[in-house]
DNA sequence: CTGTTAGCGCCTTCAT
DNA sequence: ATGAAGGCGCTAACAG
């Protein structure tokens, strides 16, 4: 140990108990071929010395990184964070670890995060995409022999392997549902139409009120705060066409609905129903508790960091990857039935 | 490029371009001393094959790993959650990457952790230490060379800078508000007493008690999620002294107690006040709005992170680093007076 | 300006 | 069972 502070190397160790290298690395990884004797005095240089093995060394030898990319839109989001925490646990059962960026859904945030998040040659990567048809993404990811995932969100054309839920199907009986209740005129309302699981849930929303043969209201300009609510409900509110129930595209949408309604002294679910995407914490709380279509959130990035190591270690035993990468998860969503919809009320 | 889908390296381009390694190194590395006609051979061929520098082998050659970690009990926690995103967005700002690990507030998943993720030797490290007297932890730290920001919580005797707010101080602040209202049973309620944060609202909370000469009632046999809420506070409220205020003493606790509150059928503030301890999004949307103590949690990850990049920088150019490493910074907690202390009402 | 070379710390043969 | 040596990809130092 020439420099100070200069973390012991594996011939600091091997000086100090009197060995080669080679068997100091025999040590640590295992002990095999190595005598009982030899093994303990090694063993008391390494503790004495506080070593630890040289990560960078170990992977520019050629050896995994341990490390999973994971690159969502934002970490302090719930639904995300929550798909994080998941995905960490299996990345530690993997003795990996997550390196964590943000995209904030735009496209150029990505394509950067991206680039410094290759730069240290994860294992794999767990991907939201910001945009469903970005063909640099694309090409960028396959280049890159890790493999990838994708979750929330598809990327078609890339070959990823994706997790999503049934958010068609899922709005649609949600929609089914408020339809049930006898509501005719069923706004949908959110933001950021350009999302994938936003799409789908229009798309299901559209599907039921074209099978009921209700004309579809449709809002999607909420943008991704709800901090204009208020004002575009008002407006809504004071139409020709008032809804007499309101179905929510997402989490912050759904709050953000809610708390316009209570400002504007509407009594919820007597003059205007709700049913939001994304179950929250405080959702039975309110009052009326909030009735949601909710994502099975801990599954989603748990099955997806499953998938992301069964393709690792399927890549490193056999050559049948192409199966595996063609795999699409999806997770179904429930319908959580509280009072918000008019249920239970009289 | 012998193997088939490896990464190119620095030769591979070298080779293509017709040049020495070194000089497209000097390229990679900004381009200085390079002809601007070798630099654009160079780069085409840096283009052509996808080139991304080997990041371990800069790191084994001596370099930063431009990574820091970030270690936390929880990463789908609100607050850490945000503390992360914060901290994240400071690391990028230095080019550098987040790798988050959990602790569970329990010491032997901390230490398993810290282990791991030293092993990546992270340029520096975001602690919220699980607990504040952890000798072994304290020894692990100082034998690392790098610098360590705890936040949330100190860890004495390890001479880590720490980030904190003033949790004694806001908690006798909030107190004393309650008292000034006319509350003589406030009950001081929450779980894990043994955590800083935690102790120090609780001493805070007896001083202003003490210095009104009420009698201190305090419970923290709550636990870490709030499920006992119910049971606890149905308890108290039948007993011969029912508190008519409580302040509890953390986010999940406020949110516990508000729908225990809530389910008791016990009308807040009239029969019971309640002032809690974190800010939550849904604080203004709850009927009463809940009064809290709001920390600046943004400026508490922003913060620790700007104090570790400082330590880093000023350790690369002076070894002045002592001052530094004595920084303690303590941001200022706001009480924030809504309706379910009783302000307001009539 | 550019090519060459010596390690960084580790693991993996290959001898012994 | 153990030691010695080569090379992973890169940067920095030196030679031209």
């Amino acid at each position: 140990m020439s420099k100070r502070h200069a973390q012991p190397t594996l011939s600091d160790v091997a000086r100090l108990a009197g060995v080669g290298v080679g068997t100091v690395s025999r040590v640590v990884n295992g002990g095999i071929n190595v005598s009982p004797e030899t093994f303990r005095k090694v063993d008391a240089a390494i503790q004495r010395l506080g070593y630890r093995p040289n990560h960078a060394a170990r992977v520019l030898k050629g050896g995994r990184t341990k490390t999973i990319g994971l690159l969502v839109p934002s970490i302090a989001d719930s639904f995300f964070a929550s798909c994080a925490e998941a995905a960490g646990r299996v990345a530690r059962l993997h003795d990996s670890l997550l390196i964590v960026s943000v995209t904030k859904n735009r496209h150029d945030a990505e394509m950067n995060s991206l680039d410094v998040l290759m730069r240290h040659r994860p294992d794999g990567l767990l991907l939201v995409p910001s945009s469903s048809s970005q063909t640099d993404l694309s090409r960028l990811l396959n280049r890159s022999p890790i493999p990838v995932i994708t979750f929330d969100r598809p990327l078609p054309g890339s070959g990823c392997s994706s997790v999503l839920t049934n958010s068609f199907e899922s709005a649609r009986e949600a929609t089914a549902h408020l339809i049930g209740h006898g509501y005719k005129r069923i706004l949908c309302f959110g933001g950021e139409p350009e999302l994938y699981t936003i799409a789908e849930r229009v798309r299901g929303y559209h599907k039921a009120m074209e099978e009921a043969g209700l004309p579809p209201m449709i809002d999607t300009s909420l943008g991704p705060d709800a901090s204009r609510a208020s004002s575009l409900l008002a407006v809504h509110l004071k139409s020709k066409r008032p809804p007499d129930a309101i179905l929510t595209l997402k989490n912050s949408s759904t709050i953000g609905t809610f708390q316009a309604l209570q400002e504007l002294g509407v009594p919820v679910p007597s003059r205007v129903a709700l049913l939001g995407f994304d179950d929250f914490e405080l959702a039975t709380t309110l009052r009326p508790a909030i009735s949601v279509v909710q994502q099975p959130i801990e599954d989603i990035g748990r099955t997806a960091a499953e998938l992301l190591f069964a393709q690792l270690e399927g890549a490193s035993r056999t050559k049948t990857s192409n199966r595996l990468k063609q795999n699409q998860v999806i997770l179904a969503n429930r319908l959580v039935i509280r009072r918000s919809c008019g249920c239970g009320s009289v």
